[in-house]
DNA sequence: GCAGGGAATGAAAGCGCTTACACCGTTCAA
DNA sequence: TTGAACGGTGTAAGCGCTTTCATTCCCTGC
């Protein structure tokens, strides 16, 4: 493995001039840093990330913590951020804690702490005060997606303000019978999405005096088996049937849609189901939703990132609402006669 | 910061001793071991990582290379290799190349050869004889899952000869009339596992003396969304309509399940479905499959890499089948009358 | 009682880069 | 004409660890 010291010599430099030549940092004539880009095309060499962040203090790398890829929405967060990272070059260290809380401890002091990356990225994961302590008190800036980080700046939607108005939208169509089906108590310790989308759903129902009935604001994991078993209890019950239920995820609201068809219950003229994300099977299934982009959540957080990185000192704490679509499409319509 | 100096200064030892006592190795007195594990945590210690992959040549960091984990088969095997390593001790780096010939390139050069990780597991691609000399080269192992790499060791389930069987479980049931789903150009071109499981339906219909008809074999980019668009095609139209469809993975299959409902076809009386890989949702749609278990996969892989590294120099290539279970569930059934 | 062999330890030499600093030769304004 | 300013370059001091090697000390066997 030919190293620095090879190119230099071989480009009859010095090695200083050749690592400001190759890292385009400081004043290198033309003539030379062609010559040293030369030499080091034709030892194939390749500056060791460990030495140079070692001695320069800085990793190109940025770790990113979720607590699972393999729900959409968190797979689109890691595709929108790897992309943006490889275009700037930099690497993704992922930390994917499902385990939870045991593991995520470790994780954040044995791995992030060790000054491996310049940043770190956490999506949806409701950090206690003192774990976004320990990330800042080493200097390095951290950015939630889609989860309150006090003290850090954050990506996120106005998960309230939309779930209050994807309510008022089968509202405004008529129902009254409305469920709701929200996040199962796993995820509420440690993402307050759940909890703050059935906030806007019951605040829409207030406003509008409709009742929020108990019976009707179900939990689920997430996943669409999850809330196909539980939308099989809500509808294919003896008693009052709910004309629309508004689900806290796209992935709840299919396998809503999928539980409704096995009961023989139209989409929407017997039931109207309302999601909430942009996944990609909502084309397929007709899905009205809220689209929020997960990817360009992604991609943005690591604008920021590396802007403040360039930028210099500004450790600002900005709290950035990403937009959003409102996108009606066939599973909404009026309730039946 | 507390660096390993402080550590040693505290607890009155030198830093070689508190190196060998915090990393296990070397001989260490336990009163010493003791004192310089409380130095540490009493300081909140953690040694850098650049400064000991420099020092030792060593990184604890894997790279994973995925075409993407927006698929349930790479997401599994994401987080058996995330959740593997994070056991060890070990960090991931995620190289998601879904852009294609040109990002992998300069992935592999860039980022792979830089020293940055002690080895890699690439999944279902198929990369060059190359780019395997070059990973090789550097002495660092490289694990393939789901797909050929010739040279190096590899993790796979026999496709060939698991289609083969599954399109022998429909035509036993009596079929005749068997369509094919398959990946599409662009899936082929990286890698193998469409074209050699189109490979095995063909052989298992060509032994029956069944009919391949050019038709039947029909294209699709892996996706619900995608081959429940080319389902559509395949049983809308007027022709003559196959009684059983072999998808080349479960997304494909529930694709086509879900167009199967749209034309009111029931599924397995009106057609048989039948998937591959054993996807989560696979339950749900009663889908008859062929489960490999990713995540295992994905787990095994860092097995054997880290078996490697304790073991010593043995570079073996081993090539292993991974083995899978054929889950019949209600997806499949003897054809119409 | 003494050589020989470990176990425990410390000093110090790197690992392969980045960068502060010093130096030289120009250029250009005063 | 002079000196400040600056571009270009090299020297060398680290970055924070690991590990080799030498040293010390204690135990064992003869």
């Amino acid at each position: 493995m030919a190293g620095i010291k090879e190119v230099a010599e071989r480009a009859g430099l010095s090695i200083a001039t050749v690592s400001r030549a190759l890292s385009g940092k400081g004043p290198v004539s033309p003539a030379s840093r062609e010559r040293a880009r030369a030499a080091a095309a034709e030892l194939g060499f390749v500056p060791s990330y460990q030495a140079s962040s070692l001695a320069s203090g800085r990793t190109r790398n940025i770790g990113l913590v979720v607590p699972t890829v393999r729900r959409w929405y968190f797979a689109s967060v890691v595709e929108g951020v790897s992309a943006a990272l490889l275009d700037a070059g930099y690497d993704l260290t992922l930390y994917n804690i499902t385990e939870g809380a045991v593991r995520r401890r470790s994780i954040l002091q044995d791995f992030l702490l060790r000054k491996r990356v310049d940043a770190v990225i956490a999506v949806a994961l409701a950090l206690t005060e003192d774990e976004i302590g320990q990330m800042l008190a080493i200097q390095r800036p951290l950015v939630g997606i889609g989860g309150p980080l006090p003290g850090a700046s954050t990506i996120r939607i106005d998960d309230h303000g939309l779930a209050e108005s994807a309510t008022n939208h089968l509202i405004r169509l008529g129902h009254s019978r409305i469920a709701h089906i929200t996040g199962d108590s796993v995820y509420e310790q440690d993402f307050r999405i759940p909890r703050t989308r059935r906030a806007g759903f019951e605040k829409a129902m207030m406003a509008a005096g409709l009742p929020v009935r108990p019976s009707w604001v179900v939990k689920a994991d997430f996943t669409i088996e999850g809330a196909y078993a539980v939308a099989r209890d809500l509808l294919g019950g003896t008693s009052e049937r709910p004309t629309a239920v508004f689900a806290a995820s796209d992935e709840m609201a299919i396998g809503t849609i999928l539980a409704a068809r096995d009961f023989g219950l139209r989409v929407p003229e017997d039931l109207s189901v309302l999601g909430m994300d942009g996944h990609e099977l909502g084309d397929l299934f007709g899905l009205t939703t809220i689209d929020q982009d997960p990817r360009g959540q992604g991609a943005l957080a690591v604008s920021l990132l590396l802007e403040g990185f360039d930028g210099g000192t500004e450790r600002a704490v900005v709290d950035t609402e990403y937009p959003t679509r409102f996108a009606i499409r066939r599973s909404t319509a009026v309730p039946p006669a």
